[in-house]
DNA sequence: ATTCATCCATTCCGTTTATCAATCGAGCGA
DNA sequence: TCGCTCGATTGATAAACGGAATGGATGAAT
């Protein structure tokens, strides 16, 4: 049995004539008798009652050409939805994010794509370094990642879709909380919260930048996030440097304070170089509206 | 597109290997290419992501895969619903009752049949007239009747399950509530509450029995039907001579008593004689086990 | 590094079969 | 009774489906 069997049966079924039928199907009548008979003959079910005067559909036809017809729209709908998401369209996109990136850039992010391609499912996956991230973008589970360059290797494509300062978070009853601006020299006795990550792109720009200060950071307390540094600053045990879009986070007794003369760290939107999925090309076509390229970052310090 | 563009392309998916779907399906290896490459090309959609050493599904095709698996299962799901229908194991067949006998024969019957063949559906057409169900079961609109004979007509088959005798129904006060067994001519002076019914096979029998007992009844009241009648009885409006089923109607403050020398009525199943139903061949068939015919009736009067 | 094995794609050819044109035969209506 | 309509039948044609042999690329093994 093919789709053939059913087409022909549905149209003969609905319009109850085989000559009708047939010029519907565009087909000769004898073909569309004969193929309609090889489907009775494989059921072993007479499907039409005809007489030489008229044709009937016998209950079991009835019932069948539900059948067929379901099966026919199923095809259909099959194969639009697969050409949609040919076309990108449709579909799950896996999206990481960098540290507070989820926070401060997953609500436009969303907000937008679901106007735009509301088909697209997204899958967030929050809270990932840039180095696991580009081995995610490598082996598939990641589709886009918006992450802190550099990349490593080079089959991973990357823009930069902002540059962001680091700013300082203190502790509401801090002696700092009250300066109008603090310069990173200010911070040389501060005891200093960190991200414990090695391989963190900001906590190399915050260390540079203490360097580039002239001194070497009181590290007391180290957290894995940005979320987490920021509670134990609420609890006073010690300032935190963190990018500018923390300040998505507010946390009761933490205040935020910029910091002169502090390094900035870029955010970009990270993929595989050959991505052959049309649906994370097609929502990276969509960014460039919601997300434009950032201008190449002023190298501070090499 | 065809069924065998599907059935090649979900073994191949399954497999992730061309050579061992060709086995599968019982073709060699460059047709399963071929076909599965056409699928792809009226799509316009690369389902698979073929190196020379491994194939994957892509996304679409993981997608497709899932569509192409539900046509199948529907398909055969069809072809087996079909079949089942063809078999007369499955469908629905309408079945028409003469006056009390929906309540008297319907409950055994449906009982019997959800048991025998489960997937049947009754559609149940009550209080017709033998002439209505014969009318009826010609243009199909009835596939099974249950009716008193005789049929009109010599295309509808009837296979007598009954042969009941009819029985006084009075109101419980009326004094012939007490005697244990009443004749026909005890009824000569009562008022007789009747049927309306031209065509009712009952009704010339109950006519039948007074003119054998030698009177003629004052008919004061008509009712359409065995229920009705009983409620008028029971209102003391007259007496009812019934078929002896209608004890399956109790109704309080009637009573029903043996009525010696009182004709008798039959009960029969009737269906068409050309059924091209193999569904209510089926269930005739059963029908067989559940009501055994009952013995020619014993012409009482010509 | 070279060879071998594996696996999918390509080519070519034969057979199946889907289709068409012409025709037939059965009913229904005038 | 004649003519019309409609589905079935017949025979021919062309498209297709499928098979065997082959090619080409890649990974594994020696």
């Amino acid at each position: 049995m093919e789709l053939r069997h059913l087409r022909y049966f549905v149209t003969v079924a609905e319009t109850c004539h085989f000559g009708r039928a047939a010029e519907q199907l565009h087909i000769a009548q004898p073909a569309l008798s004969h193929t309609v008979r090889q489907l009775e003959d494989e059921l072993g079910v007479a499907l039409l009652a005809r007489t030489t005067r008229q044709v009937r559909v016998t209950p079991a036809g009835e019932f069948f050409l539900g059948e067929a017809q379901r099966v026919l729209s199923a095809v259909e709908s099959g194969v639009r939805g697969v050409q949609r998401i040919g076309e990108g369209q449709l579909g799950l996109v896996r999206v990481g994010f960098t540290g507070t990136a989820a926070f401060s850039h997953l609500p436009h992010l969303a907000r937008a794509l679901a106007q735009r391609v509301p088909q697209v499912e997204l899958e967030v996956h929050a809270e990932l370094l840039t180095a696991e991230q580009c081995e995610q973008l490598r082996d598939g589970s990641l589709g886009i990642g918006v992450l802190r360059p550099p990349v490593t290797g080079d089959d991973i494509d990357y823009r930069v879709i902002e540059v962001e300062p680091l700013v300082l978070a203190v502790p509401a009853d801090h002696r700092l909380a009250v300066e109008p601006v603090v310069a990173t020299t200010d911070l040389r006795a501060e005891p200093l919260v960190t991200y414990d990550g090695r391989n963190s792109v900001v906590h190399a720009a915050v260390l540079r930048s203490c360097r580039d200060a002239g001194f070497t950071p009181h590290q007391q307390h180290q957290a894995p996030g940005t979320a987490a540094l920021l509670a134990l600053v609420a609890g006073g045990l010690g300032v935190g440097v963190v990018p500018a879009s923390a300040r998505s986070l507010p946390l009761a007794g933490v205040v935020f304070r910029d910091l002169a003369g502090a390094a900035t760290v870029e955010l970009a939107l990270a993929w595989h170089r050959e991505t052959s999925s049309p649906l994370v090309n097609t929502v990276l076509a969509e960014l460039e509206d919601v997300f434009p390229s950032a201008r190449p970052p002023a190298e501070a310090g090499s």
